[in-house]
DNA sequence: TCAATTAGGCACCTTGAGGTAACTAGGTTA
DNA sequence: TAACCTAGTTACCTCAAGGTGCCTAATTGA
């Protein structure tokens, strides 16, 4: 098995795993994240391509992303405003072990489902 | 880098990574996991160790990771009580692609909380 | 006898995440 | 002239996550 640490003296503060999941765990980010490494995506096309997410959270995920470096932020003064999001080399490689945990995901999808609908 | 995909036709729904994420990606999911990963544990010794989680929340989170199949609940009929939990061949499986994101974790945590504190 | 320990259950409260809807500005199109 | 597109911002609302404090029942130790 692989031997992880998660508690530090501090009881968990200040933890490095915590913290990224704190960011990246959420409900969009990590979607975010995949179209991006698709390709460098204007705001209103990660919006269409996402389809369910509000303006709101939007704007505000990528905020987020940004001040933490995992995206960078391009405006282009013309009009219509053109802002163009892309991943940094930061968040490109967090892509490698967030792909082991998607592909994780989808080998036992199929058995948690499973096992959730025995207690349903 | 690691190509990805995590929309799918329904628009993210009923996406394996999302899914996995919505349960283990709270704030003590993966702690719990880890802390298990090392022995088998009883309740207060759960609590004890991760030191600043409620007890309800404790018993809310070990619910539902049993439910989906990471741990198991082993109650013994004694007085006073003693309930051990432990992980699942699944829940073990898991702490292998949550070491490689742990692992970056550790790695680009320093970098992060640069980025962060230069617009604070 | 009194306190502590065990694994919770239950009522209540606060906070934050996320959603909806309406608004902005400048330039393009019908 | 009127509507549309861009990339947001703001006010307001809802819901779930998580916290606190108090309760239990049998048994052990001081």
């Amino acid at each position: 098995m692989h031997k992880v640490t998660v508690l530090d003296k501090k009881g968990a503060l200040d933890c490095p795993i915590r913290d990224v999941i704190n960011r990246i765990g959420d409900k969009w980010s990590l979607l975010i994240l995949v179209v991006l490494s698709e390709q460098p995506t204007r705001f209103n096309e990660l919006k269409r391509t996402i389809g369910d997410i509000s303006q709101k959270v939007l704007t505000k995920v990528l905020k987020e992303l940004e001040q933490e470096g995992y995206i960078t932020r391009t405006a282009y003064d013309e009009s219509p405003p053109k802002v163009v999001y892309d991943l940094t080399e930061m968040g490109i490689s967090v892509l490698t072990p967030v792909g082991h945990l998607i592909d994780w995901a989808e080998k036992n999808h199929a058995m948690i489902k499973g096992n959730r609908s025995k207690t349903d």
